[in-house]
DNA sequence: GCAAGGTC
């Protein structure tokens, strides 16, 4: 009897992969119904007997995690539930219906083997797999049925042998990344709804529809902002460097580099040149030569490219990200999201040389061919994809930003397996009294990978042959030159990026998203070179912070939750204990935000104009300080956010409104209260304030008087 | 509307 094994990857072209690996290329591929997906079909033996293989994946996670529909209004909600409140999982992509997509290709199957990345979201994703087709699945989807495929590349010895010894999921793992979700969820939104509301119209130049927080965002952030400060904070001292010209043999004037660089100490300084004055010579004591080298780069993953697109290509990583996506999809480069930086063992280069034959690559492919590949750099093998390398040559249909990371992706991996880069350093070294000084003299015996990376070519200074040992030559000059230090310049993404791979904030995938953020948000502006420039708005949150608890802004705050996690994973503590202790802790963390929060006002009245600057109506019961919203074309309805009931405000018969509104909220346990300024009637242009409903004539807020009458006891839920 | 993590 043949029974039917279900596998599942956890991206459609690993799917593809596995299966040509597994059933040699003998397959049948069909799409699956969601079109994201597609079904490859070999049969084979399973555990003895005979079968027949479905591959298939998802893309990515099936659920994501999110409070239920009534957390989510930010007026009735106060932000500290959220970290008690219930939670629930919801498909992470509804157009993909991947549910019910795999719980329809899981009827008749008998066996599962799970075949998604040998991560901890990828072990999450086995536990949502199993959830999907459990229901469907012939003798449901018990471990006896449950099979886990732990595979450290994708090449075919490695993809076999996993086969072979198939394993169990492992459920701590999974775990580890749920109340990783957890944690990021609740820790998120409450901070980020409660901040948002705190400063939400309180500040005349303050763009604030969301004024967000997170454990990745927050401290990438806090990269920008300090060197910010160390560059407003900054203070120049000056120095003093021994300038010396001398004439050279062939005429010229040369100047030379002193061997004490620089001295901090003016009386110093004058001390050496005083030594020089005497002098009317330098001798050249000797000339030295020695072999240098410029390395070539290792195999390129995601967060090198991404480094490079914004460094030299100016094209930020969000952006990279998408071209390189484009450029994957339509052929011309391999699967751009990967840490490896080792080719496979398996990897033939000279298939790919020989894609790149027609195109502009063509001359070199050819020569490297005939050369002979050289052995590349041995980089890190992190077992998910093969490094980015090109995959056909450039027909022609490439253009603009296309072209740019196709062309770096191809001349990376050409570098490669390249030679590097020899050349001859020339030091000459001058003496005059106590003093020397030097000149170096560079030139190329082979270029090596420079030859296609041309921007790191090693530049061949002027050459020295003219000069003998042993001689003399005449000092035209030599003076003291005052100079100052400069503060470091603004971070570059470049450098950012660098900074969030070492302190472990975010991954390959989520780097741009989280540089991005940042930006959409108003926290820092994107600069030329690319440099990130903090906003007054980033700046006076993060300063904000770092007064009230700076444990929240840590570049180590993120690897500190995941050394949590790990406890977790590793199975020393239960999810419930360290969830609960991480959730108290970031509690406490929060009611101490809430308790110190004017600490930022203080820092936002310095930043921004003030509501009385402003020229904005703003309220003046004395407890709201806040902006009125203008409601436009029917001033006289208002409704309830909260049951949605609207009400009509009656009005007399010269327009005028004169009677007080009340509303009984049947869904709250407070009434709202609507009156309107007695008599003042009522234009097109009509202002109250979202929290007490003050409510005054638009004359008198236009005259600026406002109205000080207010009386409303909540001062909570604001009206549109 | 909010986080961060997968992926299309």
């Amino acid at each position: 009897m043949t029974v039917t094994v279900l596998m599942v990857a956890e991206k459609p072209i690993l799917a593809e992969s596995i299966a040509k690996i597994l059933s040699n290329g003998k397959l049948q591929s069909r799409k699956g119904f969601n079109g994201a997906c597609s079904v490859h079909e070999y049969s084979d033996n399973f555990l003895g007997k005979p079968a027949r293989f479905k591959v298939t994946s998802t893309c990515g996670h099936v659920f994501g995690l999110d409070f239920p529909p009534k957390y989510n209004n930010w007026d009735r909600v106060d932000p500290v539930d959220l970290f008690s409140c219930a939670t629930e999982k919801k498909e992470a992509n509804p157009k993909l219906k991947m549910e019910k997509y795999l719980s329809t290709e899981a009827k008749g199957c008998d066996y599962l083997v799970l075949w998604l990345d040998c991560d901890k979201e990828g072990e999450n994703i086995c536990f949502e797999v199993i959830d999907c087709v459990q229901n469907s699945m012939n003798r449901g989807a018990s471990m006896d049925v449950v099979f886990r495929a732990h595979f450290s590349a994708i090449a075919d010895k490695e993809i076999k042998a996993a086969m072979k010894n198939l394993i169990k999921p492992n459920l701590n793992e999974s775990l580890s990344v749920d109340a990783r979700q957890e944690l990021d969820l609740r820790v998120g939104c409450a901070f980020t709804r409660y901040q948002t509301r705190y400063f939400q119209d309180k500040y005349g130049d303050l763009d604030s529809t969301c004024i967000s927080f997170g454990p990745c965002q927050t401290p990438t952030l806090s990269f920008c902002v300090k060197r910010h400060d160390q560059i407003v904070e900054f203070t120049p001292e000056p120095y003093w460097i021994l300038q010396t010209t001398i004439d050279t043999p062939s005429g010229k004037t040369i100047k030379l580099d002193w061997s004490r660089e620089r001295i901090f100490d003016r009386d110093v300084a004058n001390v050496f040149l005083s030594r020089i004055t005497g002098c009317s010579a330098v001798k050249l004591t000797s000339i030295t030569s020695k072999e240098s080298r410029k390395e070539k780069p290792t195999a390129l993953n995601t967060v090198e490219l991404l480094r490079v697109c914004s460094s030299s290509l100016g094209i930020g990583p969000a952006q990279a990200m998408q071209v390189a996506e484009h450029l994957y999809t339509h052929g011309y480069i391999s699967y751009p999201r990967t840490e490896t930086t080792a080719y496979p063992s398996s990897f033939d280069f000279n298939f790919v040389l020989k894609q790149l034959k027609n195109g502009q690559f063509d001359t070199v492919s050819q020569q490297i061919m005939n050369d002979g590949i050289q052995k590349p750099k041995s980089g890190e093998d992190k077992g998910d994809h093969p490094p980015i390398t090109p995959m056909k040559e450039n027909s022609g249909h490439l253009s603009g930003d296309q072209l740019r990371v196709y062309d770096y992706v191809t001349r990376h991996f050409l570098a490669t397996i390249m030679k590097p880069c020899k050349y001859m350093v020339s030091t000459f070294k001058f003496t005059a009294s106590t003093e020397v000084f030097t000149l170096q003299s560079r030139k190329v015996i082979d270029p090596g990978f420079t030859a296609v990376m041309t921007w790191q070519q090693v530049n061949e200074d002027e050459s020295f042959s003219d000069f003998k040992e042993g001689a003399e030559y005449n000092i035209q000059k030599s003076q003291l030159d005052e100079r100052k230090t400069s503060p470091p310049d603004y971070l570059t993404e470049s450098e950012l990026i660098t900074l969030m791979e070492r302190y472990g904030i975010g991954t390959d995938a989520s780097i741009p998203v989280h540089i991005q953020n940042i930006s959409a948000r108003n926290y820092v502006t994107v600069e030329s070179g690319r440099r990130l420039i903090p906003t007054k708005l980033g700046i006076a949150l993060i300063h904000g912070y770092r007064k009230i608890d700076p444990e929240l802004i840590l570049p180590t705050m993120r690897s500190e939750i995941e050394t949590l996690l790990n406890l977790i994973a590793s199975g020393k503590q239960k999810h419930s204990t360290v969830t609960s202790h991480a959730l108290e802790m970031f509690r406490q963390k929060f009611k101490f935000f809430v308790l110190n929060v004017a600490k930022i006002d203080a820092l936002f009245e310095d930043s921004f104009t003030s509501l009385a600057d402003s020229g904005k109506p703003f309220c003046r019961c004395g407890k709201c300080k806040r902006f009125m919203k203008l409601v436009q074309a029917r001033p006289q309805r208002l409704y309830c956010p909260t049951c949605q009931e609207t009400l009509t405000l009656p009005t007399g018969k010269d327009g005028s409104v004169r009677l007080h509104g009340e509303h009984k909220c049947p869904l709250d346990n407070f009434d709202l209260l609507y009156w309107a300024a007695s008599g003042g009637k009522l234009s097109d242009s009509w202002s109250f304030c979202p929290f007490c409903y003050n409510n005054p004539p638009f004359e008198d807020m236009k005259k600026g008087s406002g109205c000080n009458n207010c009386t409303h006891p909540t001062c909570k839920h604001g009206m549109m």
